[in-house]
DNA sequence: GGAGGTTTCTGTATCGATTTAGTTAGGAGT
DNA sequence: ACTCCTAACTAAATCGATACAGAAACCTCC
């Protein structure tokens, strides 16, 4: 019946008795062939049923696919359902889809080494999140050319995109702190590369924290901490391994569960997540939110401003984070490192 | 300094005096070649940096590029909020992940024939959702010869994954009805392609409905009004445009506010995210629920079953949707369209 | 020792475009 | 009429791999 095989430029030229460089122009540089050709080219291609340049040769030839990268270093499930990877994804893909890119979606793999041939396909790399296996960059299964951002964590001499963590934290715990807590505590997200659900001793932990982000964070507390008179090293801390519910849950009871003299009264969260699941488990144990716990979080995302209490937050843009790291890609912005400002939100649950 | 060019595979099979086949085989087969060369040549690779076969070129030869394609009818801003589609996507992800293939996201556009050229690398293609500009499958700038799945909508002759809409909204809506409403009424998603974020008359709008989706699932609440005595006619409906808080507030503020004799006591939603809300803006109002109004929803998603009050809901497993569809495109399961099953879930906001 | 069968390796055509350098034709200027 | 310039078009090299057909080497067995 038709054509076994799919057309073809050269079939296209051919058939139209001119070279495959016209058909090629016709479809990417009009200036370079009289009009009249054009469309003829154009008109002849659509009755024939060819789709245009194919994206695999083409992007052989030119060296360059129009596609970015994004690697999570989480799984794909829990990125989609995380409102600031979403968010930051938002970001990413409003830029990329201005400037005619696409996004192709690596998740987190324990392994670094073991992702997908095809990835080295992208123009450029984006990758957000602490990679469990990722220390150094010649690791990276990448074509070492590529341009590439580190979003939220530290790589190498790699362009970063984070907020100003520090300050942020410092601001905060300094609001916090003004209402002079008897006993507060933080709740640390991702520390090290090594997985840990559990109450930290709060100064061993903290050099060998190669996630430099929750580092910074954490000294911006601490500097706080010391202002007010309280020494860091007598605030107890745990460590949440994963941002969801389920699994920040267990230790938030653990911590409420605590008898009444011991348990804290405040709680520096290191995320919204993780404040909002204590607002839900202090409740449901009754206590009164601020008057019994106050509560901070960090991330400002939407669900925290709606629900009642509203959270006491640092709001950071990650949309707009997810922006400048797709604008850095795409050379439309230096690839520098950047740090994104960030605004106290003062809610109910730490007035 | 350094070489100024990337390293290729030829390049590579010089250095070592061995053939571009040998090389290529020593990453693809290793049966085809001695384990002594093939650690060889791999030692030798990583001692130059090779970081292996380019994507691009592989792609182009072999005809597949391990990239699937997820054409979202809504925008990504949109898609990777609602908690449906970030479920469809994980799915799609599970499965890809597992076999080694990778996601290409791209957003939907208002024009699909203006998709991004890049897109033509997939080696198939699952599109979600209606594509407002999408009358026919010719009109895709889509190779056509690539696998194609449609989920959640129906595109011709092509394989259709949902789940069984008709009997699932039947079932809800019996069972709804069987504390006897005095005023029903229906909350309707994306009936047509044309926008439409209003009241709407029952009956005439729902022959053109080329939304077919939404038309089965119309048609399992009519069947069941009819069987409990009510002419479909006359229950009131209105149209939401797009399934999120904001755009759907100001119609369900509108439903609400009626005169207390027009107000409708029972409320079927197309969506969770409908149904919840309106809970939030019923309670803002202090209508009792389910007394004053009883709320049903559709999808099942997580938040609706966590809240108090639970919602009543038909769940759709939209995570096995998207494994469904990606092991078609895959070739694991044949390429038939497939209606998955519900389950309908009996909450508090419609006993 | 030679026929026959494996295993291991190589030479080269090919995938489908883009692009450079170059040819041809037409027009303008003197 | 001749040179020179520009516009329109083309021939062929190239991007970086894969895979086929076939050569070479190595066994095995009568």
């Amino acid at each position: 019946m038709s054509s076994p095989r799919r057309i073809t430029l050269k079939d296209l030229a051919q058939h139209l008795g001119v070279s495959t460089a016209s058909v090629s122009n016709a479809f990417n540089r009009p200036d370079q062939l009289s009009p009249k050709l054009r469309e003829h080219i154009l008109s002849e291609a659509r009755r024939l049923g060819y789709r245009g340049p194919d994206a695999k040769a083409r992007s052989l030839r030119t060296g360059r696919s129009q596609i970015v990268a994004v690697v999570l270093a989480e799984s794909l499930t829990y990125s989609l359902n995380d409102a600031v990877a979403s968010e930051l994804l938002s970001g990413i893909a409003e830029v990329l889809d201005a400037h005619g890119h696409t996004l192709l979606l690596l998740s987190g793999r324990q392994d670094v080494s073991q992702m997908p041939g095809s990835s080295s396909i992208a123009d450029g790399f984006i990758i957000y999140g602490l990679m469990p296996s990722l220390l150094l960059l010649d690791e990276l299964p990448l074509p070492g050319q590529r341009p590439l951002v580190a979003v939220d964590f530290d790589l190498e001499g790699q362009p970063t995109v984070h907020v100003d963590d520090e300050p942020a934290c410092h601001a905060i715990a300094d609001h916090a702190l003004a209402t002079p807590p008897r006993r507060p505590a933080v709740i640390n997200l991702r520390l090290t590369r090594h997985p840990c659900n559990a109450r930290i001793a709060p100064d061993q932990e903290l050099l060998p924290a190669d996630r430099t982000i929750t580092r910074s964070r954490l000294a911006g507390f601490h500097r706080a901490f010391a202002e007010h008179g309280i020494d860091p090293a007598t605030v107890p801390m745990w460590n949440i391994e994963e941002n969801t519910f389920d699994v920040c849950a267990p230790v938030i009871a653990e911590i409420l569960d605590l008898p009444h003299e011991q348990r804290p009264d405040l709680l520096l969260c290191m995320s919204d997540r993780i404040a909002l699941t204590v607002v839900t488990l202090a409740e449901q144990r009754g206590l009164r939110i601020p008057e019994d716990l106050r509560i901070t979080g960090f991330d400002g995302i939407a669900e925290g401003q709606y629900r009642s209490p509203r959270l006491t937050t640092v709001r950071q843009d990650s949309v707009e984070k997810g922006r400048v790291a797709a604008r850095m890609i795409l050379g439309l912005e230096p690839m520098e490192s950047r740090r994104l400002t960030t605004e106290l939100l003062v809610g109910e649950t730490c007035p």
